[in-house]
DNA sequence: TCTGGGGTCCTAGGACCC
DNA sequence: TCTGGGGTCCTAGGACCC
């Protein structure tokens, strides 16, 4: 039989700010998302407050204010700092661990001997000793049954932080109950309004639905899902591709701009970490979209999204080529004065590994990593930090800039910003 | 005034072929 | 009036995840 462990951390972004700003602990806090957007994490105190995942920042401001909450940009060196640290730990002490996000990971725990709740209570105390994140565990027979179980353990005060479905299946049905059908692993709002409106309003009742009704209700996935509710395990980790399928990159600006140099600024920006990113993972990409958006929010005017792709005349993660095609891709599909965007981004797709790239006669070979000039510019930038060395503009002085006017001290990745212990 | 970024998979529909 | 059936491939868009 198998059994799962879902471990993750507790409000990831502002758990990592406590790390090293004590002063943050039993005070509301929320994380900002990029461009100082939205609120993307908030602290149990500020969830207390009414604030929701994904609200405005300018609709909560007044509200912030009044009662005090601290509000701070995110800082995702930070995070992805103290994210490597803490699955370093599970990578070493856990059978299996596969990781799922940033703040996310299964254990494969199907063979450990003895009581799991005890095994993972230990789990929890040591990666808040080492890395000083609290975290919560849920353990079932499948991973979507952990991920519930999860859930519950961070609203339960008795769990301690752990509650084990597999040690205890009579509280399966229960913990199913209290589960609506919209915190289920897989199923959206779209799919819950759906549900709700058949009298399928929890998660009982979405495991106890027939088969060909849920087929034909939510598809494929769906199915998977109600499977796996039943505890036979659908989501098969093996079949999960060795390497990803497509990177983005892509900023909301800091203000709309129709100005065609400003848009190729950013697309310049953005295609040169696109290319780092795939070049540290030894890929090359033999295709690329780029596009840019108008507000999508505003009603009082049309939206529109430009978007033009091309294949790339051989594979590659050469910043410079990749540059070079995503430009002439903008220009070609760019219309002049037409639109007031405020967002752009680059999509590089067709990603191969570098040395696996099929070669024929009349296709020159790849070249991933083969540049000295973006060997050079790699290892720079791994040394003095991320954008020593870039093609284009500064962000700082670039049209598109995003807001972060709420930024924290870089920790864990600038030598001047490493907190200074005085005893 | 101000609304994130980065992924995956599935499905439907059109083009094309025999 | 009547005007096949069944593949494949590609793309756009939806739904979902964190």
């Amino acid at each position: 039989m198998t059994a799962f462990a879902l471990i993750d951390v507790n409000n990831m972004f502002v758990s990592c700010h406590r790390v090293f700003d004590p002063s943050l602990h039993r005070r509301p806090v929320i994380v900002l998302s990029s461009n100082d957007g939205c609120a993307i994490a908030r602290s149990n105190e500020a969830k207390a407050l009414g604030i929701k995942m994904g609200n405005p920042f300018f609709k909560i401001a007044a509200l912030c204010e009044r009662h005090d909450v601290v509000v701070l940009s995110s800082n995702f060196g930070l995070y992805c700092d103290l994210s490597t640290r803490t699955m370093a730990i599970l990578a070493a002490l856990a059978p299996s661990a596969e990781q799922y996000s940033i703040d996310e990971c299964f254990l494969d725990v199907s063979g450990l001997p003895g009581d799991l709740a005890v095994w993972c209570r230990g789990l929890r105390a040591t990666i808040d000793r080492w890395v000083g994140l609290p975290t919560s565990i849920g353990i079932g027979r499948t991973r979507t049954l952990a991920k519930l179980a999860n859930r519950l353990a961070k609203k339960s005060e008795r769990a301690g932080g752990v509650l084990d479905l597999v040690g205890h299946p009579d509280w399966i049905d229960a913990a199913l109950t209290k589960t609506a059908v919209r915190d289920v692993w897989g199923i959206g709002a779209a799919s819950a309004d759906k549900l709700a409106g058949r009298g399928v309003t929890d998660a009982l009742k979405l495991r106890d639905a027939e088969d060909s009704w849920i087929r034909k209700q939510l598809g494929i996935g769906g199915l998977k899902t109600v499977l796996e509710l039943r505890g036979i395990p659908c989501h098969d980790a093996d079949s999960q591709p060795i390497h990803r399928q497509s990177c983005t990159v892509s900023r909301s600006f800091g203000h709309p701009t129709g100005r065609h140099d400003d848009i190729r600024d950013a697309v310049v920006s953005f295609a040169g970490k696109a290319a780092e990113k795939i070049r540290d993972e030894r890929l090359v990409a033999g295709a690329l979209t780029v596009y840019a958006a108008t507000n999508r929010f505003r009603t009082d005017v049309a939206h529109h999204t430009l978007s033009a792709s091309a294949r790339l005349p051989t594979p590659t993660a050469d910043t410079q080529r990749i540059i070079r095609a995503a430009v002439a891709v903008l220009t070609r599909a760019w219309e002049d004065g037409a639109w007031e965007y405020t967002k752009a981004g680059i999509l590089l797709t067709d990603l191969v590994a570098e040395d696996a790239v099929p070669c024929d006669l009349f296709t020159p070979p790849p070249d991933g990593r083969a540049s000295g000039l973006m060997r050079a510019m790699d290892s720079l930038n791994r040394r003095f930090g991320r954008g020593t060395a870039s093609f284009g503009l500064v962000p700082e002085e670039a049209a598109w800039k995003s807001r972060q006017e709420r930024k924290t001290p870089d920790y864990t990745s600038r030598w001047s910003d490493m907190p200074v212990a005085e005893a």
